[in-house]
DNA sequence: ATATAGTTTAACTAATGAGTCAAATATATA
DNA sequence: TATATATTTGACTCATTAGTTAAACTATAT
């Protein structure tokens, strides 16, 4: 039955989703997947071969949703302003719904830093930058964002978005003692960050 | 000989610190850290009881390291604009020298985030914030700092630095194609961060 | 009802890796 | 040099886990 094939596959794979996030690569035992997918290691085995296989499927599938999230900043129809505004709304809601992404990408672009870096190599940057420059060309004079500056303020707003939930625990750590809660600090992050990084761009 | 004991458990300990932040708890092997100390296992238990028991050292010596990285912001006699700019040369110029250990970091605490809780709850936050706001008080008016913003502009610094090692993967293969060199991104990177911070907070 | 193809399983193998230990070696001391 | 003590090792055990396999189960078509 092809039809019962697909749940069962899609019901592994998205067990595998749950665990690999969770644990890690190392981490993760493939009887974990079976467990929580309610089936028993050697089904896992006979629709997905090794754990490698398995892996590998649902690395490239988390890599393209946590890449596609950065899409709207370059078709979205917006002055740059929104577009900050919007991304830093939409890109921490997302993480909200997914606060173990961070950690678990982090932790596997370090143990394997070759295959981030081949499968970053489909997408066409370049012509991404450009299509920011089109559009923004006036913008950018105005506040003064030259090519040199582009790539650190890219990276900045990245790091504003993803860090904290890399660093959770440290947040926690240090924001118990002081009656901060870490689900509204997280919260307010999504116009602090916002208006922080537009604060920093125009004169 | 205390002395040469003293000699192998830091030989040891020094290459566990190495393999560890290269390779995580859950990838590192006690033979890749014999082999790495030029010794052999059973020697590796003598000295260290458990695999356990050596990470916990390692890990605690490395936490204890990071955060007093941090340290100057709150103890040394500067501006608050001072303090930026010496902190992010400085705390950047460290991680070049460690590239490795932010990547390390956030795949523990991730890990095990209880264990760098009860790291943290040895240190008391609450008075290095009292220490801060008593030094730079009228700068912190001045700049519109208020309690609620303060955590959120600390986690934005820490990011600013932190994020760009944790993520070297990704910005090289994003990077490589642009013709953007990581290394000279990172340096130019320790004057950026700091007036980008600088201008955020001035009106 | 029975044969067939598609699913699922329990029990297995083989490899790996943490931790142990008795014996060997080196070192210090008398 | 001989003895005692400290240090180091090779070879082991035991537990865990990825991956295999032969058999059992299920649904459907004839």
């Amino acid at each position: 039955m092809t039809e019962n094939d697909k749940l069962t596959e899609e019901k592994i794979f998205e067990s595998a989703t749950v665990v690999f996030i969770n644990k890690g690569m190392d981490g993760t035992r493939m009887k974990d997947i079976a467990d929580h997918a309610g089936i028993n290691k050697a089904l896992l085995h006979y629709y997905f071969r090794t754990k490698e296989r398995l892996f590998n499927a649902v690395f490239e599938k988390i890599a393209g949703t946590m890449f596609r999230k950065f899409a709207p900043v370059f078709d979205k129809d917006l002055s740059l302003d929104d577009k900050i505004r919007f991304f830093f709304r939409e890109h921490i809601t997302f993480l909200q719904q997914n606060p173990g992404l961070p950690g678990f990408f982090i932790n596997e672009i370090n143990r394997n830093p070759e295959r981030i870096k081949k499968f970053l190599s489909k997408i066409d940057i370049k012509s991404l930058w450009s299509m920011l420059c089109a559009q923004h060309g006036e913008e950018l004079k105005k506040y003064n964002i030259t090519e040199e500056t582009l790539p650190q303020i890219m990276v900045s707003i990245a790091s504003m978005s993803v860090f904290p939930f890399a660093a959770r625990s440290v947040l926690e750590g240090l924001f118990g003692k002081m009656g901060i809660d870490f689900t509204q600090f997280i919260e307010e992050r999504k116009t602090f960050a916002a208006d922080f990084i537009l604060k920093a761009l125009k004169e």
